[in-house]
DNA sequence: CAAAATATGTCAACATGACTGACATAAATA
DNA sequence: TATTTATGTCAGTCATGTTGACATATTTTG
């Protein structure tokens, strides 16, 4: 077997170093993968259609809640999409008074984002469901389920990103415990 | 602290029954859960946007080739869309040469699908980009991390459609073993 | 065998949430 | 003052989902 492996391995034409063969698919967790996630973002969705709402909104409401101040530029960082596509989803959470906008005290130009008690209200009820999902999963799982799948997502994270996502987790955590 | 928690407990008008307050939510899973899902998926979109392929083309491919032989309503199952949906990428990935469908032997109703071996390959060209990501995670946790992340993973999945997600799974593993 | 059910495909219309490109405004900064 | 920055907006397009209606071939049932 350690044969067969051995011999799809190629020599590459350059540099003359032993390339290793691709490691074989991880099938399981490629499809679990898909699955958990599937089923994770269902929950609210079923609670957001009933608003007319989408999962953009959910982003966009979870981050805001998450991230009270928060500049417009941080969030389609965040959301990686173009303002344009934020602007209308945006829009409507502003209308529909689950979030609004406060001028920058030190610079003007910015507009800070916040939930209203309404918008803090369906983003804690929206967190509940997934929450009760992960629950029942550390349930069945035993102790030290949180901590190992902490480290799983978080080493499933792109290296450049990790440390930019793990300090905005923390200082969310923080600013949320002030509220 | 405990004491606070206990204050939260609700007593139900109907039943009389001490209804638990909600667990707090977990926000770094569910936060982890979402940047880690949008890098593992954001791996296979940059080869795919170059094909003018999106993510739906990416599943279709993806459980066709893990179920050779399975039936449009199959697919429909666990993609969770309408035919009108499928209809469009399938017939894209049909007329690019990626997929091919067989009248049911038993059944002459059923189209059967089957990838290609040019959709094989960018099917595993698609799972390697995956797996390349996994498996540095798993380099990083050390061993038992693929044990941990299998059993995280399947205990997110709704519990009613769970065994036949691990049905499905050990027996693709099966069917492409023989191939 | 005729009738009903099943597996699949297709036409039309529409919604959502992304995109690009161009341009506007106000405020900060060089 | 000139430039850059933060934000907003208009217009058009694309990908991927939806509903509803209907067609065709084949199998199953009464």
């Amino acid at each position: 077997m350690s044969a067969k492996i051995a011999a799809l391995s190629e020599r590459s034409a350059e540099t003359g170093a032993t390339t290793a063969a691709p490691a074989p698919p991880i099938w399981d967790i490629i499809e679990l993968l898909f699955f958990a996630y599937r089923d994770f973002v269902g929950d609210p969705d079923e609670v957001l259609s009933k608003l007319t709402f989408g999962r953009a909104h959910h982003r966009v409401l979870h981050f805001v809640n998450r991230n009270p101040g928060m500049k417009v530029a941080d969030l389609l960082d965040i959301l990686n999409i173009t303002k344009q596509s934020l602007g209308r989803v945006l829009k409507q959470l502003i209308d529909q008074g689950f979030v609004v906008q406060k001028e920058g005290a030190q610079d003007r130009r910015q507009r800070l984002l916040f939930v209203t008690p309404k918008g803090e209200a369906l983003s804690l009820k929206l967190a509940q469901l997934q929450t009760a999902r992960i629950n029942r999963a550390f349930g069945e799982l035993g102790p030290g389920a949180h901590e190992a799948a902490r480290r799983f997502l978080t080493a499933m994270i792109d290296s450049d990103n990790r440390d930019g996502v793990l300090r905005q987790i923390a200082r969310a955590d923080h600013a949320k415990a002030q509220t």
